[in-house]
DNA sequence: GACAAAAGTGAGTAAATACTTACTCTCTGA
DNA sequence: TCAGAGAGTAAGTATTTACTCACTTTTGTC
């Protein structure tokens, strides 16, 4: 068990991670903060030495996403030669990301969903750009190496490829669970690809 | 303008709309019954004659949204004679539901994130599962009359379905306009489409 | 037009929750 | 070893929010 008096870094290291996994447990808009706390073994007031806000403390978990998501899918990314096997190991990367963190999706699309442009919101936007981004960059060079179709419209390929993963999160948010989404992962991949792919 | 006095059938789909407007501005979860009474000119109380919870009112309202989509859908399926041709007009109707009723999917959503299944979050529950099946069959119909792909995976293939109008929505979100969504639908229609047709 | 039933009002209450503060404990380094 | 900085505690406070209730207004019927 990890002692009562942590560092302050350590300290908000460990509060985003327990804010994360709770978000696996239920709906991340009523997470309180008294929860958090207690999760923690943390009294509730001990957790504003480190966080100003609920709001800077979203904020900061947020940012863990970010940089979690964002490092693994370029790091699986590089690993592959073809844009097509890039695109399909980004997608499986970014499957595995939400079975190990099933809050991450839901996290994410609560902000989006937030009326004012705070800081959290912001930076769900931010990476959600991001993301659509690097599919699109990957669809262009897939398009040049003649493996996908090029009369393909890449703006609307990369907003499928979003929603090919938001569909099976849905999926799991009906069954109430996650493990099965890897294994439904690649036949649901398989018809997106089947969509791009240039023909034989 | 609406006399103050209305009959209580009358006052309480008055209320339902009015939800589902409200869902459409802001945060379907940030929705309070006072924002709900005040936008009808209402006092705070009288809701209360009408719904005997809050909880009750949004199982209402997920009544009223799985009773016009189902119903919509249904008969836009009936006016066409073939199974994929039936599947392009579900599709387009169900943005068109979304783009006219923004906070629809984002309820639904929120309803399914929902940790205690309440009787709001069944419904939901039960709508997507009936939405599901309708495709479900719609495919295997596709199937057999040889327009859909012999080998196609029909649960992934309804998965996504589901998919691709959730990737419109999360777009709409990113870009703050829902508006966008009918002209970017078709596109993205496209390439699901070629995922499950049949090769030439 | 009187009356009862239906619908609405508005001032409450209790619970939940983000944040504060005065204090205590614990670790570290000189 | 001990002073002080850093981390934690616990009992608050202010606000929000779902829900109640005693009372008033409106509406439909005879």
């Amino acid at each position: 068990m990890s002692p009562r008096h942590l560092p302050a870094d350590e300290r908000r290291a460990v509060t985003v991670e327990t804010v994360v996994a709770l978000a696996g447990e239920q709906n991340p808009s009523e997470i309180t903060t008294a929860t958090i706390a207690e999760r923690m073994q943390l009294s509730h007031g001990a957790l504003f030495r480190h966080f100003p806000t609920k709001e800077a403390l979203w904020g900061a978990v947020m940012e863990w996403v970010a940089e979690r998501l964002m490092a693994r899918i370029e790091r699986a990314v590089q690993a592959e030669a073809s844009p097509l096997a890039a695109l399909e190991a980004m997608f499986m990367t970014h499957v595995d990301f939400v079975v190990e963190h099933p809050g991450v999706p839901r996290m994410l699309f609560g902000e989006l969903q937030r009326a004012e442009l705070s800081a959290p919101k912001r930076m769900a936007q931010t990476l959600l750009r991001r993301y659509g981004e690097r599919v699109r960059a990957l669809l262009e060079a897939g398009r040049a190496a003649g493996e996908i179709d090029p009369a393909l419209d890449l703006a609307a390929a990369a907003t499928l490829f979003v929603g090919t993963v938001q569909g099976l999160v849905v999926q799991s948010l009906l069954a109430g669970d996650v493990g099965r989404l890897r294994g439904e992962a690649p036949a649901v991949l398989n018809i997106y690809l089947r969509g791009i792919r240039r023909q034989g």
